[in-house]
DNA sequence: GCGATAATGTTCGATATTGTTATATTCACA
DNA sequence: TGTGAATATAACAATATCGAACATTATCGC
């Protein structure tokens, strides 16, 4: 987009102010109010503002907002989902929980588990399980990733060395045809491979928008994983490995 | 959702003080209380903000009622402390935040800081920090006490040994009149302890209700510390020692 | 100058926000 | 546990803002 002389100027005092309003705009430019509004929705589009009624403010801090966006979808098939996850886990039992809005999704269903350990290094997980008392949470140090409250990094891999639980549950960002998991952070998969090593059970939970899209770094294999949930049936093929693996596979009605 | 120019500064307020009021946010922007419910309702329904009686606050994951008053008693004194704190603690450096809503109140003085480190074994501190694009988070891992956010043990002391910080900011239940700081949990204070041996400087946040009760564990002496902020004078036979031990004494105004 | 194209202005129905009022809830205190 | 005050919710009316369609004006290449 060719920004117009105006438009760059509304920038320049969009992120002086950390917002215009329609109004000001249009008199102190000396044009009328649609004009700013196409001139808003233009800048809006190219992604360099967000509108709201009456004017547009500087795009607020990505992270969340982009955050609250994936917490949001599939957010009835998640809370199945986590709900068929949280039953086949016992009271009096210890795991881990990784970064990933489904996993959180767990925490919550397991806010009624009796004499819990729950170990994990996402920070949501740990602000939803304070409400727990039966619950003791580890939470795992590291440095803290504002896009989702995980905790990633060596540290945060030596930590979870030092433990060894009944369950690990697990979100990937995807699965491919050949069963892999994918992952877009290195960091986070070295994380999360640490976590398998120590957990002498697997359970996945994913909902369907995982299902065979790209991402880089590889994590694991669905062979490595004890039990699936999910909320559409995975390709044949898949089905038939996991047969081969023994992995179970649970599809979750919404 | 699209925030509205008024919600967007709630956020600010709401991250500044912890809490918001609806009478008071109706008055500042000049609109009914009806108007700031529904804004209020609409950040509590993104999950933004907890929505309480009379206002909302923070999500703090922690919600004990003891933790709450204690983080309301002395609030206008603790955030005139931690703002003279904060004001020592220049940008561009590094630091670690220990247990205690006194240190909270820095957290939130350090809002505007600029490319800062901060470690902490503090959920609460990590929680308000994430508010803080230019601030790196490191989270000090451990057991979650549910009572006040604090991560405690044998692993966050091993966690926090492998930092070296230019500014300590730690708090302390009590502070007897031979200068020594102390403390009730045991395994708290050897985390602390860990925290001093890492940091270049130490600064002691107070309020005065600290001054002078029992406590059974002892973390440190006032002459290890190179500051204290605090709200009223020090005995006058501590001012001498701290004379001698060059502590610098800070007595803010609320 | 002329036609084509882009930018702006004008108008108006649709939508979003706020205020107002009446009615429920919740809280603090006895 | 009950009571009054404070606070919250819901419904509706009054405004303000928006977006689209179309008319008008400016700009550009020829």
């Amino acid at each position: 987009m060719a920004l117009r002389f105006r438009q760059s100027e509304i920038l320049d005092i969009a992120r002086a102010d950390g917002r215009v309003v329609v109004e000001d705009l249009a008199q102190r430019f000396g044009v009328t109010l649609q004009t700013i509004r196409r001139d808003l929705t233009d800048l809006a589009d190219a992604g360099m503002l967000d509108r709201v009624h009456g004017g547009a403010m500087m795009r607020t801090g990505v992270s969340n907002i982009g955050y609250e966006t994936r917490r949001r979808m599939n957010e009835g098939a998640k809370a199945a989902i986590a709900r068929a996850c949280a039953q086949m886990i016992p009271d009096n039992s210890s795991m881990i929980l990784n970064i990933g809005t489904t996993t959180e999704a767990v925490a919550r269903e397991l806010l009624g588990h009796r004499n819990i350990t729950v170990v994990t290094n996402n920070l949501n997980v740990a602000n939803i399980l304070v409400a727990n008392e039966s619950c003791d949470v580890m939470v795992a140090g590291g440095g803290l990733r504002r896009s989702d409250g995980g905790l990633v990094g060596d540290l945060t891999t030596e930590f979870i060395a030092q433990f060894k639980v009944d369950y690990a549950v697990i979100g990937a960002s995807a699965l491919d045809r050949d069963g892999d998991l994918l992952d877009f952070d290195m960091a986070e998969v070295r994380v999360s491979k640490a976590i398998l090593r120590q957990a002498r059970q697997v359970f996945l939970v994913m909902d369907a928008s995982k299902l065979d899209r790209p991402a880089p770094v590889r994590l694991a294999s669905l062979s490595q994983v004890d039990a699936v949930f999910t909320g559409h049936a995975l390709p044949n093929d898949l089905m038939v490995k996991c047969t081969e693996w023994q992995t179970a596979v649970h599809i979750v009605a919404a």
